[in-house]
DNA sequence: GACCTAATAT
DNA sequence: TATATTAGGT
């Protein structure tokens, strides 16, 4: 069906947040006074292409909340001072793992529509999605599972009817392919052309987007996605092209609001630093060892900066 | 080196 | 359980 096709190509962007809708996402984890507390330095002041001037420095006293600067990375587990990965903290660090919201798999999943199944490898969907600390081993692995499930949606869409836009919350219809395992991916409709590769012209309605080309503002904006180790040693590109459109739907709402954790963190007691207890914002939840499925769980440290409640 | 799949580890 | 990592291959 050219015309499903066609029409999906004309809306795919429209089911991007806009920027404004980005914003919630692209929040500071750290909040200025926290970034003083940890010594913690802003990513602007990264190295940048020798035209790119480096950014004033943040005026650390008070930022207006509807000023996304930039990302932040949050720290990582308690082991900022003691030297669990040695004197180099450097590279041998490991990152907390990567949670997957539903918002951060519907930017997954839009960057891999976007490029067609053809072109959405690791490297160049880690690049669409633009996402700040993402790694091409987290869109590996992610995509690894995420085709598996497709491959499954595949095996019992069955010859018949071909409605796959079930996307129920699990219980209750039982076409599901797992539903036990697969919330997160159920949670993003999956684009009709994902499921029905082969027939027909198949092949690509993206001729080549050109999506850099969108670059014209000079708005930048970085979407954090993992908690690193420290955050200084965030020697990521700066990657940018953020915004693919505007929409005037927004579906991404204000996932947050919901999540109000009056809760502080209450780690990283770095030398004695002071217990910042601003009011943080809300874009950011804390998950230490919140999984407690099953016994045996040792301490499992993770970083929850997206909301995992529905969208 | 990037990629893929499967298996295994955390 | 969800991710990460590794192995072995293209």
């Amino acid at each position: 069906m050219r015309e499903e096709d066609s029409n999906w190509f004309a809306r795919w962007e429209e089911e991007l947040p806009s920027p404004e809708e980005l914003m919630p996402l692209s929040q500071t984890l750290i909040t200025p006074d926290l970034a003083i507390a940890f010594d913690i330095r802003n990513p602007n002041h990264q190295q940048r292409p020798p035209s790119q001037q480096a950014p004033p420095p943040p005026s650390a006293a008070a930022q207006p909340p509807s000023q996304p600067t930039s990302a932040e990375f949050a720290a990582d587990s308690g082991d900022l001072g003691s030297g669990a990965a040695g004197d180099e903290p450097a590279r041998t660090l490991k990152r907390p793992r990567l949670v997957w919201t539903p918002q951060l798999h519907k930017r997954f999943v839009d960057a891999v529509a976007h490029l067609g199944i053809k072109n959405a490898v690791p490297k160049t969907i880690m690049q669409l999605m633009s996402v700040d600390g993402l790694t091409r081993e987290n869109v590996a692995s992610h995509l690894q599972k995420y085709r598996l499930y497709l491959k499954r949606m595949q095996g019992l869409s069955g010859g018949g009817g071909g409605g796959a836009a079930g996307a129920n919350g699990g219980a209750g219809g039982g076409a599901s392919a797992d539903p036990a395992t697969d919330h997160l991916f159920a949670s993003s409709p999956v684009p009709p052309h994902f499921l029905h590769p082969g027939r027909g012209n198949s092949e690509h309605f993206l001729p080549f987007v050109p999506v850099p080309a969108l670059q014209h503002h000079h708005q930048q904006q970085q979407i954090v996605a993992a908690a690193v180790g420290h955050p200084h040693l965030q020697s990521q590109y700066h990657r940018q092209m953020g915004h693919f459109g505007s929409s005037p739907n927004g579906q991404f709402e204000h996932p947050f609001l919901a999540r109000q954790t009056q809760q502080p963190i209450h780690r990283i007691g770095v030398g004695g630093a002071p217990p910042v207890h601003n009011q943080v914002p809300n874009s950011y939840v804390e998950d230490l060892e919140s999984a407690n499925g099953n016994g045996g769980n040792g301490g499992r440290k993770v970083l929850t900066l997206f909301p995992t409640g529905d969208d």
